[in-house]
DNA sequence: AGCACGCCGACT
DNA sequence: GTCGGCGTGCTC
């Protein structure tokens, strides 16, 4: 039998857009078969060099042998990415319909994806290093100094800088040939506790033993702001370092992180390694790689932390986990607390979704027993749930959207109870419409089908959906006229107000306000220090802060969420109504929450009165099951945005066509449908919306549109993309 | 995504 | 006569 001698291939994801691997040969001189998948390699990629990720050593190349070229240089000798990383990216890849190669890319550190070194982070003695006698050097003090310091082991360069050697000193022992480069070695987190912690309520312990180890399982935690969610982390997260494993723990937003190390760091010994994106691409190397290397105990990360490899991974947490800030909404739009159910399960270890208010679904699938679902009844502390009461708003004069009633509510909050009120409106700046009294003239944006938000405080025209502004005109630019009025009631309004008819400070908590580092940080130590005010904001208000001097939360408009066009609107109302409910009385006695609607017999409001919210989530339910809308059905969107007007329309047109017959047949095309917003920041935005009755179906969906839309000729100026479980579909 | 090649307008 | 506009085609 003879056999062509067929050189071994590898088979490489390539950062780029584009949906198939790569093949090489191997580097001159390099056994292919002694490489292992995940090592990076430098390769030509037509005209230009890039680090791409060996994916498998093949037998045979996908394209004619005389087209493959040799790889440059094999940088690593271990794999920087673990098969079970490489295993999930390659699932993501296929999940979300998005290129491999810049799957892989969200996973590494930029040092990394730029093809710089994991092999040389650390300083070591060589052999002629460690036998070099006592004394040596002695003329040569930070020389002297540095190899003292390496005899203890192997030491970063910021270590080595933090007790005065140089890099010009480490150079110069390497040039003696007295120390080189080395890759972190494995180390072994601390598991030592520094604080026992406070005992278990009966429901704590109970999801705490439910909790089993060294195999994959899905938890779901339900439980209210101050009923002890915390609590159940920490204890799993103390058990997992017990047994020398790692614990990953995702929170939705990095403002949230301080707050989370702190409480980490007091109770546990081990190094925290924290991922967002707040860091230096130097600082989110050394994270990355104490994760990678074993060294953090603990990982701590928003979105994109799902992705960074750990030595010894024993638990996932993905705390808050209904929040929007999971899903990525640009480029690789994945949803992190999908992807960490399925990383457990590649893993092999348990995952904790914890919320006050569990997305739908999670909530479904504890309801089909995929996940264990465990409750937190009970307020911690003796805390009180704080009363709900809706105001009915029909025909009620209203002050900057206050009612007489919920100014009352705050008088004597602030007045009588010396006591702190939160307010919550979703719409930053004055008013979201200006609007010429002599004329009719509305302020809209030149870019968006949208109107331009009036902004006193910077005396401008802002879009909030485009990067458009401008100064406010002094007049009509229409018919001239100087009697200008705003519509509709925006943060700064309303903060107007209250400044005027309360004698206590006034805080605004908006993204407009809250620039800067510090504006949150001074925020909280305001709510800390407990002085008697009113903090009106947004939704940033909504995220996991504590306030404890907090007696009564107001909801200015509940309305507007109500009533949204997205399919998720309620969904989001009953979350957000019972997150900033979560804000009030946890410390203290007798908190309220006040709602303002012009809707109060909504049944949606009766539940949450009631403190009923298994009521509405299974009223929701009912309702998507009925459309077959998530969690009963899944949703993809191909979206696009063009230039020109009809250029959207008529390429979803052509997807459609082309995808419909070859669908599964549990399948639904519908659309192409212009975006609620259907030009925005200068472009047209269409969607074709695909629902699939079973995930493997809606794989398969996803796929082909994606197949389809590629072999499509583009058309100038026209650019698509899938969106797989979308969370907006506005 | 880059990066080239490739054919048509206003400049030294 | 060239510099350069960005259309379109390719990357093992």
């Amino acid at each position: 039998m003879t056999q062509s001698k067929q050189p071994a291939v590898l088979r490489v994801a390539a950062p780029v857009p584009l949906r198939r691997p790569f093949d090489y040969l191997a580097p001159e001189g390099q056994n292919p078969d002694s490489l292992s998948p995940g090592v990076r390699l430098r390769v030509p990629f037509g005209k230009r060099e890039i680090t791409a990720i060996l994916l498998e050593v093949a037998l045979e190349a996908s394209v004619d042998v005389k087209q493959l070229r040799p790889a440059l240089t094999v940088l690593d000798d271990e794999p920087v990415l673990s098969p079970s990383i490489i295993a999930l990216c390659k699932w993501s890849s296929e999940y979300y319909q998005h290129p491999l190669g810049e799957v892989f890319s969200a996973a590494i550190p930029k040092a990394l994806r730029e093809g710089r070194g994991l092999s040389e982070t650390h300083w070591r003695l060589t052999t002629r290093g460690k036998g070099l006698p006592d004394g040596a050097l002695s003329r040569a003090k930070s020389q002297a100094k540095a190899l003292t310091l390496l005899q203890t082991g192997e030491q970063l360069p910021v270590t080595l800088k933090a007790a005065g050697v140089s890099s010009a000193v480490l150079r110069e022992l390497a040039s003696k040939d007295l120390i080189e480069r080395c890759r972190v070695s494995t180390g072994l987190p601390s598991a030592a506790l520094k604080e026992e912690g406070p005992p278990l309520g009966e429901e704590q312990a109970t999801a705490v033993a439910a909790v089993k180890w060294d195999s994959f399982s899905c938890h779901l935690l339900q439980g209210v702001t101050g009923s002890g969610k915390t609590e159940v982390y920490l204890r799993l997260i103390a058990n997992c370092l017990a047994r020398g494993e790692q614990a990953l723990v995702l929170i939705p937003e990095i403002g949230l992180t301080p707050q989370t190390v702190e409480r980490f760091e007091a109770r546990f010994q081990a190094p925290v390694a924290v991922l967002h994106s707040g860091l230096s691409d130097r600082q989110r190397f050394a994270a990355w790689q104490a994760a990678q290397s074993g060294t953090a105990g603990i990982v701590l990360g928003t979105r994109s932390a799902i992705f960074t490899p750990l030595a010894r991974p024993g638990l996932i947490i993905v705390d808050e986990e209904h929040d929007g800030s999971y899903k990525q909404q640009d480029g690789f739009r994945y949803a992190a607390r999908d992807v960490a159910v399925k990383r457990a399960q590649l893993e092999g270890c348990p995952v904790m979704l914890g919320s006050a208010t569990p997305s739908l679904e999670s909530l479904e699938n504890a309801r089909r027993e995929r996940y264990q679902h465990h409750f937190l009844r009970g307020r911690q502390g003796g805390g009180e749930l704080p009363m709900l009461q809706t105001v009915d708003l029909r025909g009620l004069q209203l002050n900057a959207g206050i009612s007489d009633y919920l100014m009352a509510a705050i008088r004597e909050t602030v007045e009588v109870h010396k006591r702190q009120a939160l307010l919550f409106l979703n719409r930053r700046g004055f008013a979201p419409t200006l609007q010429c009294h002599s004329c009719g003239w509305v302020a809209g944006c030149d870019h968006c089908d949208a109107r331009l938000t009036v902004h006193l405080r910077k005396r401008c025209l802002r879009c909030h959906h485009c990067a458009a502004q401008r100064a406010l005109p002094p007049q009509c630019p229409d018919c001239g006229g100087t009697s200008l009025l705003t519509h509709g009631l925006g943060t700064e309004q309303t903060e107007d107000f209250l400044r005027k008819v309360l004698h206590c400070p006034v805080h605004r908590v908006d993204s407009d306000a809250m620039r800067g580092v510090d504006a949150m940080q001074s925020l909280l130590e305001v709510a800390q220090s407990e002085e008697p005010c009113v903090i009106l904001g947004t939704q940033m208000l909504t995220k996991g802060h504590h306030f404890p001097a907090v007696q009564l939360v107001g909801v200015i408009d509940a309305d507007a969420l109500l009533y949204s066009a997205d399919f998720r609107g309620e969904e989001r109302m009953a979350q957000l109504v019972v997150q900033v409910a979560g804000r009030a009385g946890r410390e203290s006695a007798g908190g309220r929450v006040l709602i303002q609607t012009h809707y109060p017999d909504d049944p949606l409001f009766g539940a949450l009165r009631d403190g009923h919210f298994e009521a509405i989530t299974s009223s929701l339910l009912q309702k998507r099951q009925s459309a077959r809308l998530p969690p009963y059905g899944q949703l993809m969107l191909l979206r696009s945005d063009s230039r020109n007007e009809g250029d959207g329309e008529a390429f979803l047109r052509t997807v459609y066509r082309e995808a419909r017959q070859h669908l599964p047949n549990d399948c639904q095309l519908i659309g192409p449908l212009p975006s609620a917003m259907p030009r925005r920041a200068g472009r047209f935005r269409w969607q074709l919306w695909c629902l699939a009755a079973s995930r493997r179906s809606a794989m398969a969906a996803a796929r082909l549109l994606v197949e389809r839309a590629e072999k499509l000729k583009k058309p100038r100026e026209l650019s698509w993309f899938i969106d797989v479980d979308p969370s907006d579909v506005l």
